[in-house]
DNA sequence: CTGTTAGCGCTTTCAC
DNA sequence: GTGAAAGCGCTAACAG
């Protein structure tokens, strides 16, 4: 593969002109720029990149960790980052986590040892204090509330929505409000949880953890919960669902077990991913893809944190 | 950051028996190679990545080609990859092709440009001889029956897969078969045709173009197959899925007009996802994580190309 | 505007 | 066994 120097000689100029016409600076007569740009072209001549990685110190590769690659609701936002990386000319290095410490510290050591210009974590598992160590070595991004912190956010705020979606469901007239959710201990769910509670207070409703279920990413959790609301005495008139795919997993469950929706149980879904309106699923929508698009920007864009908050939409169907 | 000078300086040594140990090479005294580690452990020292690429001319980036990132198939298959590449100690670059090849031809060049050491193509959509341009480049590994091309392949007997499947259904007693695939044009599809064309000529069965579905790739899918399968004057009764997340959408369809299943339509699934056992879908189980790592290890393995077929599983549950 | 040159950090040949 | 030194291909001061 030819080089620099081989351009250069070819175009009867310097590499120095040759690297600027490559990297599009001023200061090239245009004789030159498209003598170089002719030599270019006659030997399909391409940067090594990994030279230019060397020299900049930079390496265009930017880090998404994800909990999972089969989760719709990641895929969806993993799009949009693959979207806007392509748009600029960078790559994406892929960390799938399972929600495993160990696996987004690695991702933060390549951050550490410059081996990723930055890095998005689309679902925290790591403590704050973990990434607060790694914060100086470049961008980190994340799909949470990160106002305060020192890291660039894209996120929604699951108080204000989980509690108007409950004040909704309230007004409906459903007194018996239960909720899914993924992982108990994620910091979507402990907002979630909060609003909860703070709602129940409000109005003075009794708090009942088995109206909570955890562990809702794929739609085959779906059995799960409906295997656990149907063995409680008293059980909620309606669920709060944190993803579409799980909601709809419910509803195929409870057609078989000819449980009437929104009859006997009214559910609620969340993203409005293509699903929920297949299945007509009463949902919050929430625009995954393009959540994916800004997270990329922040992780490349300015070095001083930024915050974006994403609003989400009430989709009104049929089941409630 | 410290670089081999400094672990040089600090353990007494020149940075070639740096280098040395720190490639693992033989003839390195055992104190100095102790030595070097121990002041590599001082400094908390860490190869630049990009230095080393640069020096050997390899990235140690494997690129994946795959059309969409929130289809679980895919999911599935990526995971194994990504699985594997951890491993060992690659790195991802992912390129969501949509479909398009002008996408697929990115990462091709990719790999003609020394960006990628080798690419994996988890469901091809240029041309074989567009393909063929790219092997002189690096390791091209196919998810597809590549035997007697010049790139490695691992991959599922789709002629024969299909043909057994329809024997069985027809075993069960079913003459008006119809299937289900993704696109239309994809290699898969044209396999799959064959065996389907040939089932028919073998059993004396008259072919229906409508028997056949196209672009069905997720849940949603299954609306679209089901309105047109019940505007059909005489439909089949049975469908052949051949992704398990659509045939879910078929059923959970079907259950929304009142078609009984197995009684008015059989469905077989494909790939035994977990939603397949939670809608007690009768499927053939493929493994996709397994595929996903031999595809990575193929593409980091010999340059000779290697060809390994997939043996698939029947798995009888309740949809036929 | 343009070219010379000194790196970027590591690998590897070659001579000792 | 070991080290000096020549690259790998590109960027960016700096001098002109």
């Amino acid at each position: 593969m030819a080089n620099i120097k081989d351009i250069a000689k070819s175009a009867g100029v310097s590499v120095t002109t040759v690297s600027r016409v490559l990297n599009d600076h001023p200061y090239v007569r245009k004789e030159k720029r498209e003598a170089v740009l002719r030599a270019i072209e006659e030997f399909n001549y391409q940067r090594n990149i990994n030279a230019v990685h060397l020299s900049k110190g930079e390496t265009f590769l930017v880090g998404v960790a994800i909990p999972y690659t089969d989760v719709p609701y990641f895929g969806l936002m993993l799009e949009g980052i693959a979207n806007e990386a392509v748009k600029n000319n960078y790559k994406l290095v892929l960390f799938q986590t399972n929600y495993e410490e160990t696996r987004e510290l690695e991702a933060l050591k390549m951050l550490q040892h410059k081996q990723i210009d930055a890095l998005i974590i689309c679902s925290r598992s790591c403590e704050w204090e973990v990434i607060d160590e790694y914060v100086q070595y470049g961008p980190i991004v994340l799909c949470e509330d990160a106002r305060g912190k020192n890291v660039s956010s894209t996120f929604i705020d699951h108080y204000k929505c989980f509690f108007n979606a409950l004040e909704y469901l309230h007004n409906k007239g459903h007194q018996k409000i239960g909720y899914c959710v993924g992982r108990k201990s994620g910091a979507n769910s402990k907002q979630r949880e909060k609003a909860y509670k703070d709602f129940l207070k409000k109005e003075n409703l009794s708090f009942d953890p088995h109206y909570i279920f955890y562990d809702c990413n794929k739609f085959e959790d779906g059995v799960k919960v409906i295997e656990q609301l149907t063995r409680l005495q008293d059980p909620p008139t309606v669920l709060l669902v944190t993803s579409d795919i799980v909601a709809a997993g419910i509803i195929t469950c409870c057609k078989e077990k000819d449980i009437a929706i929104p009859g006997d149980l009214s559910i609620m879904g969340f993203d409005n991913q293509p699903i929920a309106q297949m299945m007509h699923i009463t949902t919050l929508e929430i625009p995954l893809v393009e959540i994916g698009r800004k997270l990329f920007r922040q992780s490349i864009g300015s070095r001083n944190p930024s915050h974006e908050e994403i609003m989400v939409k009430l989709i009104e169907r049929q089941t409630i």
